[in-house]
DNA sequence: CGGAATTATTTGCGTACGCAACTATGTTTA
DNA sequence: TAAACATAGTTGCGTACGCAAATAATTCCG
């Protein structure tokens, strides 16, 4: 029985966003388990190793980090410290404005993400990638590129305006 | 700098992905945010309102408003009990199973939920859905129903094999 | 220069969740 | 029918997070 007296979605539109919303929110559980599974890291822990390692000398400052994220300042404070408690990342004090801290991957989180980056990739290119063709894959990323800029205008959520280009 | 040693995402690819990533993070996060500012209402609390309102009877068994939900069935029993609290729902033991429990949509549940629902629509509309042409919104969904059916097969994530199809 | 405002990060506290163990009821089977 | 098994839901416990307040360093003016 429905609720008749509100303006609910039509059927197409209901069946667009409710695919989009399943979709992501299993295929995001299913990528972390896996990661989980093999490696002991959370896809929460694995981001800020990527991000470490696409970084200028694997080292990015805390609030850039948390930005790139999409966490909280405190969230990524937390984060962080369970990496640097697994030796994966450590932190030092940033010379040039001394409030600052710089996270930097070690040479161990360095090569745990070497380990695991093959399993994330597959598991993005099998449950996601590979069911685009290349045409489809960008007609998908224009279709989600607008909708994201407009978002990122409309909220305060400490995201940057640009997402990186890479 | 990048690591070299691993086949990262094509550039597109990467793109396509974070795209996706960042898009639905930032558009939950600001559904959440608009319904707990004007409704005191959390996504997740909405979303199980939803489900009752447009269940038969307005009324579910715990399980089945768990997997419609994709969250675990301790995970439920509290938002459930949240909900109880504010006298929204109620619940019931099932009279022809005595172990299960049914959730009920109260009248002020129902009329929460109708004074909630237009914002909510709204927001998806708005941030989402009025992005689209009536066609590239079909295309969107052909685009994520396959890749959706096969996680679900692959997964044993207690969802439901079928989304709901209306 | 020196105090006020700003910025970077951390800490205290509360919330929402998942997993595994538990209770209670129902089903199967020998 | 009684014991074994299965199922529905809850509870204990640990984790990850956000918000607001606290701390520390920097910048901005007068």
């Amino acid at each position: 029985m429905v609720v008749d007296s509100v303006h609910w979605l039509e059927p197409d539109e209901l069946k667009a966003w409710r695919t989009f919303v399943r979709f992501d929110s299993i295929l995001m559980a299913k990528l972390d388990s896996d990661l989980v599974a093999k490696f002991g890291l959370s896809i929460a822990e694995y981001e800020v190793l990527v991000h470490l390692s696409e970084a200028e000398n694997h080292e990015l400052r805390m609030s850039l980090l948390a930005d790139l994220c999409l966490v909280s300042r405190s969230g990524l404070t937390r984060r962080l410290e369970r990496l640097v408690d697994q030796g994966l990342v450590e932190k030092n004090i940033c010379p040039s404005d001394r409030r600052g801290m710089n996270a930097k991957l070690t040479d161990i989180g360095l090569a745990r993400i070497i380990e695991a980056a093959p399993t994330h990739v597959a598991g993005v290119r099998n449950y996601f990638i590979s069911k685009f063709s290349k045409e489809d894959l960008h007609t998908f990323t224009r279709f989600l590129a607008g909708p994201l800029a407009d978002l990122q205008h409309k909220t305060d959520c400490g995201a940057p305006c640009d997402q990186p280009d890479d």
